[in-house]
RNA sequence: GCCCGGGUGGUGAAAUGGUAGACACGAGGGACUUAAAAUCCCUUGGUCCGGAAGGGCCGUGCGGGUUCGAGUCCCGCCCCGGGCACCA
């Protein structure tokens, strides 16, 4: 009876399926485990061998948790959205559901065949409206949430609309609220925000939502007509078909993955994932501590660059500025700075505001009041006259108070200062004193109505021409919106003594506001040519240095020196605030910039060379003069960050890399995004408008206005009103379908809350490391977003996962002379199309090709057709061999190097080929694929097979019939040999030996612990030391077989299942309990010492394990060979470790 | 540049600090056979001594170290694969 693996295999198949034996239900009562591969995208090239090897691992951990007593879910499905449909469907017209479907089914077909022991009624498909519903579903919650920092979880949009309503959004709400998420957004009272109107509340909760639409920079990829995410950009170029991509700027679904930034990165440490894509996934988030420091914008302040300009700034800032008050470029923000002071005054502020308002000096006065760059205490502006409160701050900030009152001195007001304590102790005083300087101050006039402003806010800036009657100050650069301060993040405030330069990213919003006229023109062209550049051609000129100086200066929050503010390249818009304080001491970059353009290089550590480069070391000596000089650089660095916050001028700051996801892509093959547009305002679906159905296009093309193809849908409407017409991206249905598989078939809910809870996280996640910072950051994210939201009880969707390793094709590159020109030969380098065996066929130009003695030929003889004879001899070949190098590189279709695995099954069968592919090496090794090695898997199976066949001969011809005759040659009678029908089988019911028991545990219990390692080719070994041995045994018991054949059921089912119901089993062997290994049968009486001499073995004794360590050390060292080797001399020492090893020092 | 892996026979690879190369492929030799397939047996890290039986020496990328003993632990390099990359 021979080993015949098609009849078996198709056998298995069709009663599996006509069983459903693989059919798994939620039963609460059974111990739950989760076994997930993840689901593969059903291209038109169909499995090759390297894509089942995660399957067939995981395969095997489902069926041995089975045969443990566990209810296993390992289901499969498709991920079925994405591009090459599409680009199929724009190319032939085909509909993507189509090709989807027959990609699918051919899928299923070779899945199917490899013998997985998946629930196919478990199965989901992205692309299925039943299944996009929920995803859908799930963005509308998205929508519907913000991320609360200090609950530091997703809540409901309905509550942060109640805050506002109640409270408005003032104070530390608009700090914390704001400040970290997204760019900051100013305050408003709940009277405001209850004044707004549904625009403009629609346009502020867009900043809050989990899901949101806004004007962003996204990776812009032309020949794909879409937007990209920042995983999908790998190099500059689309990482599916390498295309180049551009930034762009435009209106954009993102979702805000950022505010999971900290939970993202602290997870990780809970989970049981490889630490290289926990490395990569850290990478990517990218959490680095430092400050954010704010640089005042100075450029009234300081000398300008031409002198023309500085003569003009002397003549004219004293003057103007008394009355102008407020620096346009910084209004705004020192504005709302000073509103929120006013809203928290210190004690002693609010008792003199008081004192003041009753003293009935006949005066106006304004509190927090911005003048320049400055905001004051209290002013009163016709007069000119500051009065300041000072904290105990400014105990320690005397200096910076000096150069405050000499600037507004400057500016031609008087300033007087009064101590907290002052204030506190003797108001009366106080006043009296004010009262006193008031009357020497003359009085100005001012524009009319200049002030009647409703809330008091502060003096907004006079337009040219406006003040009282001195000379107009004539700004010399346009006005600003949103000027103020430059804001940067750095990790290093120990070094901010070192600050030569401040640079901006070329895209920076204040780049045309602090370019000053004369530099206007060289700006504008370094910006322009820096934003038109593609990603990949600024990636290939990071060595170079550009850069331009804006003309404009800002002021050293410590120090306050003019600090030059230039544009260049080599700061990053998207990062931090696209803006560095440059420290060419301590940063090379910055030394590489200062060096280019000749700035000044300031020493900011002792011992640096800054001549040669710049000293980044972090465990150095600050030695700026200042009050950082002699620490080292972490409690300078916190030094730093109180002094920076103290003052104002920063605080102490986490930055993240990680961005925000961009979330539409203007292709038609993916979820429709349920939203509406109202005014242009962004509305979600209801729920019960859900699945919002992809409607049906003439073409899968953009339209001519360039809009998406959804746009070319008659009637893209809902109520009316226009729908959104980007889709959304590949990962979207990734990041949730494990909870799908949990309950595929609920109409009402993406999955009841009776089979989430039952099998809650993924146990066993497999799949490959190249997901590492895009899916599976993504399905993180969402499952911690569900779990906010109450959905599910778990944060992370897997505590385990393994990457399988790829498995490699090995392409026959052939070198062939091309031509000799000028006596120089030519070759070319052509890659051969292999159809295994050993014989590799032409593709172009070579007809045929042997494969002989390890050594490949091209035959002549072989070419057949005209065409490749006469591209052969275009190639002037002189002689009918040219050697080739196989070259092991991925494994794909366009390399004509994929082995599949049909091919494979066909000839060994799917148990081969799994056996196969575990055995190759560790799993999560990548490797390439080497077809000859499978003959020793498949005799394995044959040697199995014959152990049950032949009364346990492992050889010499055994046919089926006379199988019984061989009886004899066992060592053992064969008394009752079991016969089931016609099968053929030849086993015995017969004791086992203690050898026999030794190998059958043995090989359970390295089996049993391999499985828990993923260790699955060391397991394949030891079924390899089974057989051999049981085979020399000629061991045919039913004792032995039985629990071996169970073992072996995850590695290789078809001939486990086989061989169970030739043993008379009437039920799958899925439903067999797992044989335990026993210790007993593993106990030895002796064990052979290797007897090492200084730590080399020379020799091997027998000893019985009996002896204790003293025993053993005289009977090794009393034996003849020990005595021989020791030749006289005594052991100086000797290391006894019982059952491993005895050394002899000699 | 930074961060993860990894480097062991002709090949894929084993090896809780304890006999390096299990298991398998390939190769060589042999048995069976008209022949082939299939199957089985022997040899197979290198090198040296010996007719043989045996035995010696060297060997886990390189150089050091710890240890009775290192592929395994520590330090410093080199090379390969992967991730990130002007991230301030």
């Amino acid at each position: 009876m021979q080993y015949d693996h098609k009849h078996i295999e198709k056998k298995w198949r069709e009663k599996w399926r006509a069983d459903k034996t693989y059919k798994v239900l939620n039963d609460p009562s059974k111990p739950k485990y989760y076994v997930l591969d993840m689901f593969p995208y059903p291209s038109g090239a169909g499995l090759h061998v390297g894509h089942p090897l995660g399957y067939i691992a995981s395969d095997i951990v489902a069926r041995f948790k089975r045969h443990q007593g566990f209810n296993v879910l390992h289901p499969m499905g498709y991920d079925s959205f994405g591009l090459p449909a599409e680009q199929y469907a724009i190319q032939t017209g085909q509909h993507p559901a189509k090709t989807t479907e027959e990609n699918a089914a051919r899928y299923r077909e070779q899945l199917d065949a490899i013998g997985f022991s998946f629930d196919w009624d478990r199965e989901v498909r992205t692309s299925d409206p039943a299944f996009y519903k929920w995803t859908q579903w799930i963005f509308l919650q998205l929508f519907d949430s913000w991320y609360d920092p200090r609950a530091d979880k997703a809540r409901p949009i309905a509550e942060l609309i109640a805050r506002f309503e109640a409270q408005g959004c003032m104070g530390q709400d608009a700090s914390v609220l704001t400040g970290d998420v997204e760019e900051f957004m100013g305050e408003f009272t709940a009277a405001e925000w209850q004044a707004f109107d549904e625009r403009t509340k629609q346009m502020v909760l867009q900043h809050f939502r989990l899901a949101y639409l806004s004007e962003a920079w996204v990776n812009w990829c032309p020949a794909l007509g879409t937007v990209l995410a920042n995983d999908e950009v790998k190099d500059g170029v689309s990482e599916r078909g390498g295309h180049p991509v551009e930034r762009k700027r435009m209106k954009q679904w993102s979702l805000r993955i950022t505010a999971y930034a900290q939970r993202l990165l602290d997870g990780l440490d809970g989970l049981d994932w490889s630490d290289s894509i926990k490395e990569a996934q850290r990478n990517w988030i990218g959490r680095s501590e430092g400050a954010m420091v704010r640089f005042a914008v100075n450029t009234d302040l300081t000398p300008g660059p031409s002198p023309q300009e500085r003569g003009e700034m002397q003549r004219d800032v004293p003057v103007d500025l008394r009355f102008d008050t407020a620096n346009k470029r910084i209004y705004r923000d020192l504005k709302d700075r000073a509103r929120r002071m006013r809203k928290e005054p210190t004690e002693a502020e609010a008792a003199l505001w008081k004192a003041l308002r009753n003293a009935m000096t006949g005066e106006k006065f304004r509190r927090q009041h911005v003048i320049q760059d400055f905001i004051v205490d209290f002013v009163c502006l016709p007069r000119t006259l500051v009065v300041e409160v000072d904290g105990s701050i400014h105990d320690q900030q005397a200096d910076y108070d000096r150069y405050r009152t000499q600037q507004l001195e400057a500016y031609g007001f008087k300033v007087i200062r009064f101590t907290n304590d002052e204030v506190l102790r003797d108001k009366k005083a106080v006043v009296a004193r004010i009262k006193e300087e008031l009357a020497q101050r003359p009085t100005l006039e001012w524009p009319e109505g200049h002030f009647d402003e409703p809330d008091d806010a502060g003096t907004p800036p006079l337009s040219p021409g406006e003040g009282p009657g001195v000379r107009p100050h004539t700004p010399r650069r346009p006005q600003a919106e949103a000027a103020f301060h430059i804001e940067v993040f750095t990790t290093r405030p120990d070094t901010l003594f070192g600050v030569s330069f401040l640079t901006l990213a070329p895209e920076h919003e204040l780049v045309s506001l602090l370019t000053t006229e004369d530099r206007r023109a060289e700006v504008e062209t370094y910006v322009t040519k820096a934003k038109n550049r593609s990603e990949r051609e600024r990636q290939a000129e990071v060595d170079k240095v550009s850069g331009v100086f804006t003309g404009s200066y800002a002021k050293h929050p410590f120090t306050g020196a003019d600090v030059p503010v230039w544009v260049g390249d080599y700061v990053l818009g998207g990062y931090g605030t696209g803006a560095v304080m440059a420290v060419p001491g301590g940063d090379q970059r910055d030394w590489r910039f200062a060096k280019h353009f000749g700035l000044p290089i300031i020493a900011v550590t002792e011992g640096a060379d800054i001549d040669k480069a710049a000293d980044e070391r972090k465990d150095a000596t600050i030695c700026s003069e200042g009050f950082l000089k002699g620490l080292k650089v972490p409690q300078a660095i916190t030094r730093a960050i109180e002094e920076l916050e103290r003052i104002g001028a920063g605080a102490g700051r986490v930055n993240f890399r990680l961005r925000d996801a961009a979330f539409g892509r203007q292709r038609y093959w993916g979820e429709p995004i349920p939203i509406h547009y109202q005014d242009d305002i962004p509305y979600p679906l209801p729920a019960s408008a859900l699945p919002l159905q992809l409607p049906e296009v003439d073409k899968f093309l953009p339209t001519e206005d360039g809009e998406p193809p959804l746009a070319r849908a008659k009637d893209w409407t809902y109520d009316g009103h226009p729908l959104e017409t980007t889709t959304m991206p590949g990962w979207a249905g990734s990041s949730w379908y494990f909870l799908r598989y949990m309950d595929p078939h609920n109409e009402d809910r993406f999955a009841s809350p009776e089979a989430i809870d039952y099998w809650k996280q993924i146990d066993l996640y497999v799949g490959g490391s190249e997901h590492a910072t895009g899916h599976l950051l993504y399905f993180r994210f969402w499952t911690k977003f569900l779990y906010d939201r109450g959905l599910i009880p778990f944060d992370e969707p897997a505590k385990k996962m393994v990457n399988q390793g790829m498995v490699q094709g090995i392409s026959m590159m052939a070198n062939v002379l091309a031509s000799t020109r000028n006596g120089e030969e030519h070759y070319q380098v052509l890659a051969l199309d292999n159809k295994t065996e050993g014989a590799f066929e032409r593709n172009y130009p070579v007809d045929h090709v042997m494969f002989r003695d390890g050594r490949y030929w091209i035959d002549m003889a072989g070419a057949e057709r005209t065409r490749t004879i006469s591209a052969f001899r275009s190639y002037q070949l002189d002689a009918p061999s040219i050697e080739l190098r196989p070259v092991v590189e991925k494994m794909s279709k366009s390399k004509f190097n994929v082995v599949n695995p049909d091919d494979i099954i066909a000839k060994y069968g799917a148990d081969t080929l799994r056996l196969y592919e575990m055995f190759l090496g560790p799993l999560e090794q990548s490797k390439p694929w080497d077809t000859n090695g499978i003959e020793g898997t498949y005799r394995f199976l044959r040697k199995f097979w014959n152990l049950f066949h032949q009364g346990g001969a492992s050889g010499k011809g055994g046919e089926s019939g006379e199988g019984g005759e061989k009886g004899d040659n066992g060592d053992a009678p064969v008394p009752s040999t079991l016969r089931v029908d016609n099968t053929g089988l030849l086993v015995t019911d017969a004791p086992p030996t203690k050898p026999e028991l030794k190998t059958l545990h043995a090989t359970l219990k390295k089996v049993s612990e391999d499985i828990g390692k993923m260790s699955f080719n060391t397991s394949v070994s030891q079924f390899m030391i089974a057989v051999n041995e049981l085979g020399s045994l000629k061991c045919n018991k039913r004792a032995i077989l039985e629990p071996l054949t169970i073992a072996l059921a995850p590695f290789a089912p078809h001939i486990a299942e086989e061989l169970w119901e030739k043993l008379g089993h009437g039920t799958s062997i899925t439903t067999a309990a797992w044989p335990q290994w026993e210790a007993r049968h593993l106990e030895e009486d002796s064990f052979t010492y290797p007897i090492s001499f200084n730590g080399k073995t020379r020799l091997q004794l027998d000893f019985p394990l009996a002896l204790s360590k003293e025993e053993l050390e005289a009977a090794v060292l009393a034996h003849p060979e020990v005595q021989a080797k020791l030749d006289g001399q005594a052991a100086k020492k000797v290391i006894v470790v019982p059952k491993r090893i005895v050394n002899i020092v000699a």
